[in-house]
DNA sequence: GTGAAAGCGCTAACAT
DNA sequence: ATGTTAGCGCTTTCAC
């Protein structure tokens, strides 16, 4: 920082008061006369006075930011999550800056973030985190309110707010067996947050709990990318015995999915059913329009936001693991599986 | 800030020296004997040492962090940039940190942040920045190194890099022309960055280059949405003599205008051209995918952060404005006019 | 090579 | 109601 412009000597000196009384009479609190404390406004407008946040924050004080860490910003969801945060914290009158970490957090990123743990921020909330052991465990032992979005990999004494990815991904696949569908096929994502895994025992459940076999192949490894999606998909398609329906660790990959139907001419839904997961916008522009899974994201930041205030305020945490349950959304990707004869259709006939 | 839990003074006290060596020590420069620095460093390594970037800041140094404001984060223009600026500002070994303003800046929010200007950024890159004049002439009054994307208002002193809309929306518009569209309609975004007006100011001239008059209801207001981008459309095809062409201000108004046409059983490109403006990911995911302008984003983001970066290290500044044209992407929603002949097809039959 | 002192801008705690 | 003192954690300056 070059020397800053105009302080608050200078004001107080312009004002003709020490410059305590012109710290009191900025900042409001502590008695000052009214008379003073027009004057040193008055002083501290003219010369254009800027206070210094940091000087501010190394007596203690706080900044009235609130910083987020997330691993990927272009995702879709995340960047939902993010703007919710944003309105939410508003209602505390605090501001959000985000950081973008691209990837793993690691003991060097730690190193070059020190100054995330201390002082720019109140209070620090991590979405999706992929972090080391290392990482996290100097989260714990920091001081710093933090909480955390997602993170389901390991236990942690850290808040953690959380979708319900298992049971929302039960019942996705769940809905597909009670149309009729039994060749029910999974795509996952990376490993990474440990999103896609959840949704992948979601899956294995609601096979298991309908008594339906698995075949090795319909787990298909994706990347959470359209490309991989449909490649996987291709790769299903390929088969003698033909999944009638494919559940996706995301919306993208279900996309994926659509291209690759369309390609083997492959119908969506009368052929091949596909829901996707999180319900990103594509997920309505795509015709036919994405079944699929939508967390409640301004709950949930709404849920983070208060969490982690309670904790800057000094207020004792609440709970210290939060799940929100997953809402599924219909359109137009799903139908009963070919030849099935569904209770509304007996009824009709 | 509460106080921090291990400092340089511990530091220095466990490893038996003054705090001067353990700072040395710490930050490299100095004479400091090998002995006793790696003495140090372990000190710092057994006690969990992290430098406090504040106070170093209060010293004059600097924080290796570039803040980017956003008016607009869900924008998937805004997000691409803020993600080439992200993997820009590493090259120089920075990080970024985002904050979303949501809407226009103010004096109100000047306030609040005015520790944006002051210290815990080493400078400081406004995208697409929405501001009321009196934030602008602060802005230029900061000697904090600041740069403005895509900032078409007015004048500034400030350094300013931006995508060529003018020439962009002419070419869009004169590429219709050529393939025979004479009946073309705009539609509008709001007015609050200038972009719309730029690539409104294009289109009227290519227009009056191939020298055709502009219906009046040619060119209708949008919002940027899709909704708004179909409701404009349906307002076009209620015409008698409805455009055989629509240029839009942006990608999600002209993906409005597929959904408009299809409900109205128009046929694109076959009745009705489309072209947006962005290149945002939904254009090519939707049917038929979407011809439209992009911006050079990656080479944008870079000029931005190298004209920042001088300033921070005190270069001279290199040129004030700085315009990228734009690259047309020909997808599937454009056509030659129904009822046209063109050269290729001529040459076909 | 290493250390002591001063001070960045601000405010909590104590005087007056 | 106002002023004085001290100190947050660090680095620059100058002394040893």
């Amino acid at each position: 920082m070059k020397k800053q412009s105009v302080t608050l000597v200078q004001v107080a000196a312009k004002a003709g008061v020490s410059v305590m009384t012109a710290s009191r009479a900025m900042s409001g609190d502590g008695y000052v006369s009214e008379d003073t404390k027009a004057k040193v406004q008055a002083a501290a407008k003219a010369l254009g006075y800027a206070p210094n946040a940091l000087a501010r924050v190394m007596k203690g004080g706080r900044t009235n930011v609130i910083g987020v860490v997330v691993n990927d910003l272009s995702s879709v969801v995340v960047n939902a999550f993010v703007s919710a945060l944003t309105e939410e914290v508003r209602k505390y009158e605090m501001d959000l800056f985000i950081y973008n970490s691209v990837g793993q957090l690691d003991e060097q990123t730690q190193r070059r973030h020190s100054q995330l743990l201390h002082g720019l921020w109140d209070g620090l909330i991590y979405v999706l985190p992929r972090m080391t052991d290392e990482y996290l465990e100097a989260l714990e032992r920091s001081e710093s309110p933090i909480v955390l979005v997602n993170f389901c990999r390991r236990e942690t004494t850290l808040p953690v707010v959380q979708g319900d990815n298992f049971n929302a991904a039960r019942d996705a696949v769940a809905g597909l067996i009670s149309q009729g569908h039994k060749r029910i096929a999974f795509i996952k994502g990376t490993h990474w947050t440990g999103q896609s895994a959840e949704r992948e025992r979601g899956y294995r459940q609601a096979m298991a709990d309908a008594h339906l076999q698995i075949d090795d192949h319909w787990v298909q490894q994706g990347t959470f990318s359209e490309q991989s999606g449909q490649e996987a998909c291709a790769r299903l398609l390929a088969h003698d015995a033909r999944p009638t329906a494919i559940f996706c660790a995301n919306d993208e990959m279900a996309i994926g999915c659509m291209n690759a139907a369309r390609e083997l001419n492959v119908q969506v839904p009368e052929e091949l059913s596909l829901i996707g997961f999180d319900d990103v916008s594509a997920a309505s522009i795509v015709r036919p329009q994405l079944t699929t899974m939508r967390h409640p994201l301004p709950l949930m930041a709404q849920a983070a936001v208060q969490e982690l205030m309670r904790r800057i305020l000094g207020q004792p945490g609440k709970r210290q693991r939060v799940e929100f349950p997953a809402e599924m959304v219909v359109r137009e990707s799903t139908a009963p599986a070919a030849g099935t004869v569904t209770k509304r259709r007996t009824r009709k006939a």
